[in-house]
DNA sequence: CCGCATCCTAGACGATACTG
DNA sequence: CAGTATCGTCTAGGATGCGG
């Protein structure tokens, strides 16, 4: 059984589907952010984990990258149009987890 | 790192975020439906992620099985109050799936 | 500061066969 | 018809350490 994306539901959960991926969309979704700083803002991800889930959103064109060349190095994370097109999605995904976790 | 659920967005992840659950919970949004109906609704899932997966959905409380003592067996699925309380998120999904993957 | 490489584990998922 | 059991695979994810 391939990643066929029968349907759309899967196609989105195919992008989005993982543990850390709707974290990271969402807290880019209050700015643009460094490395770093994005990273610490999500407790308990493993170093691997972050930057890999950052390039696989890279590559599905939800976020951008921006390397700057100083020293010591500089990485910038942003939203591209495309990620931006998910924010009511996650915002609903975090509104329902609030509200029913409280019930 | 447990399934702590730190944030509301894991919380809703770690409840619709498999690969079967969101497409099984949108199909009962149409009505309710016999077992064998629903797993003909979904090409691709194996026998055993279908009771599995229902099982989950059943024991987090987002769908109601009802059986009836009748011969041969009967099953009915059905959404929960809590699962129906999903029906925005889960037409989200699908409507940006399909608006994205047209572009 | 940022990221890559490596090794490792748990569990998600699939194929098949079998029961009331 | 509905569900269970067993076995196997594959990958998401974690821990640790190195390098520009």
């Amino acid at each position: 059984m391939n990643k066929e994306n029968h349907c759309p539901l899967n196609y989105t959960m195919n992008l989005i589907g993982t543990k850390w991926k709707p974290l990271l969309l969402f807290h880019l979704l209050e700015g643009d952010l460094r490395s770093g700083i994005l990273q610490k803002k999500i407790p308990g991800i493993s170093n691997k984990m972050f930057t890999q889930t950052v390039r696989d959103l890279e590559n599905d064109g939800l976020i951008a990258r921006k390397v700057f060349p100083v020293v010591p190095p500089k990485v910038e994370y942003s939203l591209t149009k495309r990620g931006r097109s998910l924010e009511s999605i996650l915002r609903s995904l975090d509104t329902w987890g609030l509200e029913d976790s409280q019930t």
